[in-house]
Order: C-alpha cells, then structure tokens, then sequence
DNA sequence: AACCGACGGTTTGAATAATGAACCGCAACA
DNA sequence: TGTTGCGGTTCATTATTCAAACCGTCGGTT
C-alpha cells in the first residue's frame, strides 16, 4: 500500500460515533507506527482535511471535505438527482427509501428519504456505513460486483448482528445467485431485527455496479399487496436513477428485465 | 512537500469551470512527472476520491467527498449554523451575505444567501475561491493572520483584476493596519467592477482567524445609510457566528470592540 | 495509407522520502 | 515520587518515488 492510500485510510477511522481520534489511537486503529501516522496526519493537516481540536489536541475531519464535496456535486449531481428519485420512491412505497454507493470496499449512505404515510418507520443517518453480507443493497452489490471483490468481502470474519444474520460463505454465496437472477435483494432482520428491505443495483457509466437503491419497511407492515407494490416501485425506480447518474445497465441486467 | 501533499495538491486544480482533468493536463498544471501523477491518481482513485470518467479516461472528484462531508458536518456542523447567520444578514441588509473559509492558503466560498429586496444583487458560485489581496474577506484574514502568512501572500504575483485592483504590497500592508483597528475591511470593485463589500473576520477555538464573513452589493445601491446598516449588521452577526462555531475572538478584538 | 501529435500509461536506474524503535516533555494519577 | 499514557520528535536504515524516455492508441491531416 503506498504512502497515500494510508493516509487516506486513515480518514475512514472517522466517524459518526467517533469524530474525534487522538495520535495513539489512530496509530492503534491502522496498525501504522505513531511518527508516520503523526507525519500523515500532519500533512492531511496543511491541506485542511484534518485539523485539531479537543483539549487533548485530537484530530477531526476538516473542511477541506465541504468545498471538494460542492464541487463534486456541481461537476456530478448526484445526490441532487438520488433525492428525487429518492423522495417518489418513498412516497409511491410509504416506507423508506435510501441508496447507499461503494466507496473502496464499504458500502455507505449517499442519502435517505422518510415517507410520511405512517407513524412507524425505518430510520437512517447519513453517512453510515453499512457490511455488505447483511443488507439487502450488500448482496445486491456484491451480486453485480467481480469474483475477486467477493471472494475478498466473504473471508473477512461476518459479523452476526442479528440472530437472523446469514454468516455462512457458502450459504451467501448461494443468495448472491438469486439476487443475481432476480436482479433483486431482499434481507428480513438480518442487519436489524424487525426490518424487511429490499434493494436494486445501481450502475456507473462504463456498467460497473456502484451501489444500490432500497426500500426499508417495519416487518410487522409487510404484506404481500405491499411487497408487490415495493418490487414494482424499485423495479422502476432503479434503472431510473441509475440512468440519470449517467450510468449504463449491464447486458446481462437488461435481457432479465425484459 | 511529501507526497500525501502533492496528491492532495493535485485536487485542487478541480474547479467548477474544469471538472475534468486529464493525466497530462495535471501533469502540466501541477509541475510532477506524468508518472507521478498517474500514480498519485491511482491512489486517490483507488480510495474514491477520484474518478474516471468521459471518453479520454479523463480524472474528476470522487463520492467519497460526499460522505466526508457529511461527516464533517455531522461533527461541526457549520455549514448549517453559517446558512441561518447569512440568511438573517442578508434579510437584515437586504443584499447578497456569504461567507468564506481559509483551507491552507486559499480562501474558499462555504456558503452564501441572497437578498430578495431588490432585483438587482451580486451573485455568487459554492466553493469559489476567493483572491487575498482583491475582496474585503481577504483582506480581513490578512489583517488577522500571522505575519509570515501575510508576508507569503504579499510576495506572490497579485493579479490586477479590476483597474481599481490594488496590487502593491506596501500600499496593501497599509490597507491591513487599517482594517486591523477597523476590524472590518470594506472594498469597492477591486474584485469585480461594480461590486462594494464589507467584511469582518471569524475565528475558530484558539482565536486564530479561519475566514471572513461578508455582505457584498452593488455599488450603484450604496450610500451613507445603507452602509451605516451593513456595517451595524455585520458587527453584530460576525461575532455571533464565531461564537456559534465554536470560536473565540482574540482580546485585542473584543476590547476595540467594546 | 502513412504520418503526426497528443493522449493515458509503463519502465529504468538514480535520488529522495518514508519508516519505526527509542526518546522527550508533559500531565494525570497513585 | 514513580508510573502510565499522551502528543510529538529524532535519526540511521531502507523502501518508495522521481524524471526521462518509451509504448500502444486514438483522431485528424496530408
């Protein structure tokens, strides 16, 4: 790993539960020796994407992130664009709707909507992360998403975090094939009880799957007129976005629809 | 400059007009060997803080700014708390109020609000980048900046925007005294013809001045009361806003103030 | 078709920069 | 008064990065 890729690694150490990390701490947390993360940190420091803070003089994000992130968005207006498809989505369903994008080898939250329908609903923050093996919009991207990306997500330790959660390589690679075959994800309790999800893929421009699109609704609401309804809705709301980000749907993707 | 600063240096030279870059382009503009920067790339590629896109394989901004500035913002919120103050300022002065921050030795646009007033105002792009010595925030942080800073920033070629663009340092040094006791910078069409702002500075929690806070309007509209209001209405939000993002203004500033 | 220039990307020995163990001063704690 | 953990620094060793030349490719031109 070169000399850059750790300093950026470092930045994803934060987080929204932890925003602030101390010199020792991150050294702890990268396995990097204290002088070089000192050095890296330093360095992220000058280009504003890091600064200190706190009595004991930690580091936190810096603001580098606001200026680069409006810049991103006026060049690729994503977020823009994912919050309207976002906001039908949720209304047509009456459920929450999200989409989460892969960055490097995590999947996190690009943006979320709330339906208003009901008093009950799934919430989200911004920004989180989510593992691939236990939501519907992981299996969908690991579904789309070259042998070796899989390969490399499935022998990592799985973590169970609800008794429902599918922890079985084997097992998941099973699930992979159907959610490749129904081009379609979907995850009853298994990243948190009490949650029934369903997810599409999402596509860049040269095919390559990017994330995915969801619908996350209370367990105790689903039914099959509303998951009919949930189905039906993704199915056109994904291909949707994934054509307004200037994305392209696979060969393969399209001939299943059809 | 270690390398982690010349990759991070490479994003810089993406700017709302020029969204996409080239590996020859950047190799250009940047000064460092093609092979650097396409190793750089490859790097900042690889952790999605750019990708490819277009045609000629061309590089642009990656998601990943998305979700750090979530998280920032999550952390500080500051952008928000910036959109309340200049949503008051520029009601309150009836022109367009913004604010800019200082990310290493440029100051950036982090937000701005309009004035519905008048048909006429002066408009404004996100995450622009503002010159030191030819807008009234610049010179604010100059005024309240460490003087090898200034000295760095006086000393490089000062672009003469408009015919009234002041670009000799002595003269500009002089300027600075001035709106050091002022502890406002007021400037007219040195930036744009047509253009009179006033400024005032912000600080972050160790008193060191991190940006300005502005209104800016046309000059076609000033007079002595509309001044007299700006200048009262910046005195009391410039303040404010260090306050709510966490800062503390430096004793010499509370005392003239007083 | 042959040529041209510019593109993104790759290779090379030579030079530069990153590395990590030990260390420093400091503050909290016992 | 000794111990621990903190952020930060030093310096010889060593691995990474650099610059220049080189590929293959693509569009346009002659």
């Amino acid at each position: 790993m070169g000399t850059v890729s750790k300093a950026l690694s470092l930045l994803t150490y934060f987080s929204r539960s932890q925003s602030l990390i101390g010199l020792s701490e991150l050294s702890r947390l990268s396995g990097l020796n204290k002088a070089t993360v000192h050095r890296l940190m330093s360095e992220l420091q000058a280009q504003g994407f890091v600064e200190q803070a706190g009595a004991g003089r930690e580091y936190r994000l810096g603001v580098a992130f606001l200026r680069l992130a409006a810049l991103r968005e006026a060049a690729v207006p994503m977020r823009d664009v994912t919050l309207d498809v976002l906001t039908e989505l949720a209304e047509a369903t009456g459920e929450t709707a999200h989409v989460s994008l892969l960055q490097g080898d995590t999947l996190s939250t690009l943006a979320y909507v709330y339906s208003h329908q009901h008093g009950t609903r799934v919430t989200m923050e911004d920004a989180d992360i989510l593992p691939l093996h236990a939501t519907s919009s992981g299996l969908c991207v690991l579904s789309f998403s070259a042998d070796a990306f899989v390969d490399a997500a499935l022998e990592a330790k799985l973590e169970k975090l609800t008794e429902q959660t599918e922890v079985n390589p084997t097992k998941l690679r099973a699930i992979l094939a159907e959610v490749r075959e129904n081009q379609m994800a979907e995850s009853v309790a298994n990243f948190e009880a009490d949650v029934h999800t369903h997810a599409m893929p999402l596509f860049d421009s040269r095919q390559a799957c990017i994330g995915a699109i969801a619908v996350a609704a209370p367990v105790s609401r689903m039914n099959a007129a509303h998951r009919d309804n949930i189905r039906a809705q993704l199915r056109d709301a994904a291909p949707r976005l994934t054509r307004l980000m200037g994305g392209f749907l696979p060969q393969s993707f399209k001939e299943a629809a059809a």
